[in-house]
DNA sequence: CGTCACCTAATTGTTGACAATGCGCCGACA
DNA sequence: TGTCGGCGCATTGTCAACAATTAGGTGACG
């Protein structure tokens, strides 16, 4: 967990393009996705303490997004907070994975899926498809890194808002519990399987679509 | 790392109870409760805006807190904030709601009425009671009110903290929906489903308690 | 020997000021 | 007349200081 990043003053002649959204990314969504990942993969277990001010000092920032970050993990079901006590890495049972988060994890897939389906343009395709080479060739964390990648895409391409926004908060959670009972998937199945998803959202059956999304998430 | 500090079912010795979290509250939570409540009761409409200094003056503390409400209510699906451009409250599709955020609220409630079922203390009957009979007598708002109340109040009791914690952030929107539709319950039918609901709870018949909670919630 | 009040350290909660950004206005200019 | 670029305002983003609270230790006292 390593961010040197300097945003100072003096920002005259150039201007920092990020293609990614916004020209300038609030500084809390940047603490956000670092702990999150920290989370997921594994580097930060549960009940470990998140303290603000060691968290500014490491990001080498105040403790305001610091706050912010870590109210939006808590909304995320990935720490717990106490006031006036603090914040840990929260834990998840496999009751709750296997009855509660991957149930609405179809649920939410299920419906973005479908409203996708046909609608693909061939640049969406194309990086479905690299997602999924991707698979093929990388380590464990970066097969997952792939699989997310893949999913959120065509959570995105659903144009459904509350949709994308609950599935932002349930699939971290499901990625942190695997992490921390070493299931990782094989990468040639995880390939396999997300190849019969990209075929069946390129094609035209929504029963098909149905079987293949249930299959590939309920795996508990 | 920090000093070993064990959480959960440790030694529960001298635990100090505190029934409803603790006994000074962050200004947050105060904001939050305020703002959703204004939100799913009507009193803010989708697209209005929500400018953090006026909010500030308004509850009379400074942004900060405000602005940590505001993150929490944007992971709640009731607002969207554009980074340098404002908060203001979301809308919901009817398509969202019967697609996707009813069937998880199904899910939700039906893992966590089950687990509660037959585990009930007299005291929760006798508050779950207590709701149904302030539905017989109340407006539409208390109706709902009650309402809510009957079922965070089992959502509590099954001690699961992911279930109860992703319900937070479903319910509102269901609430939020139906005011802005218009479609108030009927208090009598409401205090009789909820009856239904907490005789299926003090009984032992799981698939009774099942179709009650699936007919009871799935209206639309 | 236990316990209770108090004190201290660590951490979170809150505040007000300052910086940065985006948007609309308005005038110059072809 | 249309549009293009700069200017100013409203608002959000960030910071550092201060206040409040909790937990744990310490010593007096029964």
């Amino acid at each position: 967990m390593t961010s040197g990043r300097s945003r100072g003053s003096s920002a005259s002649s150039s201007r920092k393009l990020t293609l990614s959204s916004s020209l300038t990314r609030p500084l809390r969504e940047e603490i956000v996705d670092e702990l999150r990942y920290a989370i997921v993969t594994g580097d930060l277990e549960p009940n470990q303490r998140l303290v603000e001010e060691d968290l500014a000092r490491t990001f080498e920032i105040s403790r305001g997004p610091v706050r912010e970050a870590l109210r939006q993990l808590e909304q995320e079901g990935l720490v717990e907070s106490t006031p006036h006590r603090g914040t840990a890495v929260l834990d998840i049972s496999e009751a709750e994975i296997s009855e509660v988060v991957i149930p609405i994890r179809i649920i939410l897939e299920t419906s973005a899926f479908l409203s996708v389906q046909g609608r693909l343009r061939p640049a969406d395709v194309a990086k479905l498809q690299d997602c999924i080479d991707n698979m093929r060739v990388g380590d464990p964390r970066e097969v997952a890194d792939a699989d997310m990648l893949f999913h959120r895409t065509v959570m995105e391409r659903a144009r459904k808002p509350h949709t994308l926004q609950i599935w932002q908060t349930i699939s971290p959670r499901v990625r942190a519990f695997f992490t921390r009972h070493g299931q990782s998937a094989d990468a040639a199945q995880s390939a396999d399987e997300h190849q019969q998803l990209l075929d069946a959202l390129c094609g035209t059956d929504p029963d098909l679509l149905r079987r293949t999304i249930r299959e590939h998430i309920a795996v508990l």
